[in-house]
DNA sequence: ATGTTCAGTTGAACGTGTTCAACTGAACGC
DNA sequence: GCGTTCAGTTGAACACGTTCAACTGAACAT
């Protein structure tokens, strides 16, 4: 059935890109290994990048979970974002090794797996879900002000760490961990500050900025 | 002479990039139109991104050339960083068309045309210069804490300034223009904010962050 | 003159992602 | 039964980046 062979193919694809990366997994092995011909592979999934995309919507979905799980154990923005992200380390771990390359398809901007394309739509609303969540969930309260944006900034920070993840070659992304660490803490210090009258201006200019540049 | 084919082959690759983008202008067409065999062509370049590589270092020097133009003029933090970064739109934008293509090719971390690789040295170290003169000789100065660690902070920056242009569709890539209006002055007045009691913590944080995660 | 070397050059060949004209067979109408 | 349709499937074909064994010819040694 047609069902049976898109599913077929697509988890044989996942399976090889987990075993050989992206640039060794070629669409004629998965075919192979699937037991179908290429240009069957191509009537299910548009391109590489579509099955690819299928791969980042497995991993989003094992962040989410785990996200959840440290949500569920309250706590302050900071201990909150520390945790999804280092959630996301987590989860991401096992594909360090071909990570850049997954990455790299991912950021062409016309690419599927672009995580601002209409095909990501998926992955990216479940993963900003995850953000809106730990927002709203935080206690003590996030200063209303921010409460609106301050979800999808983290995000954008959450791709930044990702970026730098790919780059990050110590061993266990220590280094990426770090940066977690460090970043969470000054990410919920700056949240906590920007009632005071000296930054107020500041997180209003950052409010603006992203509000103008979005349009 | 190998080194006028050399430079027959940079400069035919060159054009064609600017007229047709990185995917569009194929190794067969830049030796075709230079005159010589496919495999020639790969004899001087090790490989198609090495050639676009070589769009990168004219572009920076391009950029390069008009940051000094605006550092000649003076000014405090902000005005420099601005003038700088719009700069950079500037020179860049003669490429936004293919702009998505080209920083894709380029954050590929094997890529011999990514901004951290060992074959971009040179647009490197050419593109953090303009940036070390940006802060050094900002008036009022910058705060010694500071001084050391920003001019990388700031082309780290322009580095996600860029990628954001990539994706900027705007007409002029206006959006990316008024993301620079926005960040130049906000950079600037935290830079300023960083010696307040407040505040010195927030710096120290992000100080000891940036050295932790690079070493 | 003749032989030797080797940087420079050639173009066919390889494996890739992707396309497409052709084929298959179950479902349906009559 | 029979014809028609069309989602599903096939594999050869295309253009690509890249590789490489073979060739060329100027420079030099003998």
């Amino acid at each position: 059935m047609s069902d049976d062979t898109k599913a077929l193919v697509r988890s044989t694809a996942l399976r090889l890109f987990r075993e050989r990366g992206y640039a060794a997994t070629t669409m004629r092995a998965i075919a192979q290994e699937a037991g179908v011909a290429t240009g069957n592979a191509y009537y299910h999934f548009a391109s590489k990048d579509h099955l690819v995309q299928e791969l980042y919507l497995d991993v989003t979905r094992e962040h989410a979970v785990a996200a959840r799980a440290v949500l569920a154990q309250g706590g302050d923005l900071t201990a909150r974002l520390r945790g999804v992200m280092l959630a996301g380390v987590d989860a991401f771990a096992e594909y360090h090794a071909f990570g850049a390359e997954f990455v790299t398809v991912a950021i062409r901007p016309g690419s599927a797996a672009s995580p601002f394309s209409t095909e990501s739509g998926a992955s990216r609303e479940l993963s900003q879900d995850v953000f809106r969540e730990l927002v709203e969930g935080a206690s003590p309260a996030v200063p209303t002000g921010l409460r609106e944006e301050l979800p999808e900034l983290l995000w954008l920070a959450q791709l930044g760490v990702t970026l730098f993840w790919v780059y990050d070659g110590s061993p266990d992304q220590r280094r990426t961990r770090t940066l977690v660490e460090g970043i969470a803490p000054l990410i919920g210090r700056l949240v906590r500050l920007s009632r005071l009258p000296v930054l107020r201006g500041a997180a209003d200019d950052v409010l603006a900025l992203v509000r103008a540049v979005r349009s």
